[in-house]
DNA sequence: GAGTGGTCTAGACCACCTC
DNA sequence: AGGTGGTCTAGACCACTCT
């Protein structure tokens, strides 16, 4: 028997999936499927719904609602603190505050913080440790006009932590890439220069200004993973 | 004026960005957010699980609804067929099917497919191209007792399109990593051995069986991209 | 036990889009 | 112009979990 929101999505999935309802055909309306499963439209509305937000189904106003062609299939990254995820691991994080310069930023930095051209901003390099092992190089430009004073010392508080608690909510994008380890990296994470590590990158705002522009170069063998 | 289950989530936001909810406190409950917006608790209900899905509010019964401590931020990333990547870049995409073999997988392939020792699968490397040059070379293991049949000639039609066509719906997980390029994805890839690659690695199943295990070893440059 | 969020209903109006 | 999904309402019952 077919129940709840959730029920009617998997009866759906599942339909889909014998090919009673093959890609690019139009399903039953809300409506219809509100009848045929003895439901409230809002409960269907509420499956499928969710169904589109994966990338299942596609839905248009007047056209109706459609299996995926081409699913573009969605996957959710969780983006913990890095603590976090070293404690995750099982083993004890650490960090040393490398350098802690403040003065004009170089001209990428800049545009990309949405900085004039002769605004300050602060530069941190932190390394991340795992069981007192190199994990993450962090390097991270701070936008000071908009950080809640005062600013605490970072080499006792992770700017990575103390920006969550301080700065509480902000629009971002992230981005990854493979990049080769550079003299510096090689030497601050105790690899070889030129080997491959996994790099995020991140920009978060506020609902005006740039707080902060963030790197992380992981140590080689970092897998970033998740269900889909 | 605040109206819509959206103005309410920006407005939730709003005050969580000013401080008026700091982190780790309890917000209102729901019927008293809908009596001051002036709406019925279903439109609460509908903003308040948004930010809760997104890692904002950290919600339980009883207890209430509290501004997260340490967010845990979700970033939603699409996975589009590779088709649709380059063609998204205003390239064109094509490809070449290098290899296609039959056998007996390695052991650890075997396992993560879920396959016996003895299994049979099909073994592919195909190229994609991106305006004719090297974009990413795709190394995918197929289980062919759960593949419809007949299968297609892989050389003409991306196995990459046939499963999302033919395969409706199946779940998995997916990795990144940063790798050095082998001798073979340095030839194949055009690049110098060693250069660092970023590679997705996919499994796919559906409800019982594994379908494919696919490898993407995207050329240097690339970059996995999303908002937050 | 009791308070809170999770879900469902039946109905309604609206926005958008195809026809 | 009309059909479809998007959203909202007022009320209800239920599930969970804290006290």
């Amino acid at each position: 028997m077919i129940s709840g929101w959730e029920g009617i999505r998997e009866e759906v999935l599942r339909r889909i999936r014998v090919r009673d309802w093959p890609p690019g055909e139009t399903i039953p309306t809300e409506e219809e499927l509100a009848a045929e499963f003895g439901v409230a439209r809002a409960t269907v509305n509420r499956a499928l719904r969710e169904l589109a937000g994966a990338g299942v189904l596609e839905r248009r106003r007047k056209a109706g609602t459609r299996v995926a062609l081409l699913p573009v299939r969605k996957a959710t990254l969780d983006i913990p603190v890095i603590r976090q995820e070293v404690e995750a691991r099982g083993q004890v994080h650490g960090f040393t505050l490398l350098t802690r310069t403040e003065g004009a930023p170089p001209v990428p930095v800049a545009s990309r913080l949405g900085l004039g051209p002769s605004a300050r901003a602060i530069y941190l390099e932190t390394l991340h440790l795992a069981d007192g092992r190199p994990f993450v190089f962090e390097t991270r430009w701070l936008n000071p006009a908009v950080l809640p004073k005062p600013l605490p010392d970072f080499g006792v508080v992770s700017a990575n932590e103390w920006l969550v608690a301080h700065v509480s909510y902000e629009t971002g994008d992230i981005a990854f890439t493979a990049e080769a380890a550079d003299a510096r990296e090689a030497a601050v994470l105790g690899v070889a220069e030129g080997a491959a590590l996994f790099v995020t990158e991140r920009t978060t705002w506020t609902a005006e200004a740039a707080i902060t522009l963030v790197r992380l170069a992981h140590v080689p063998g970092y897998r970033l993973q998740t269900m889909i």
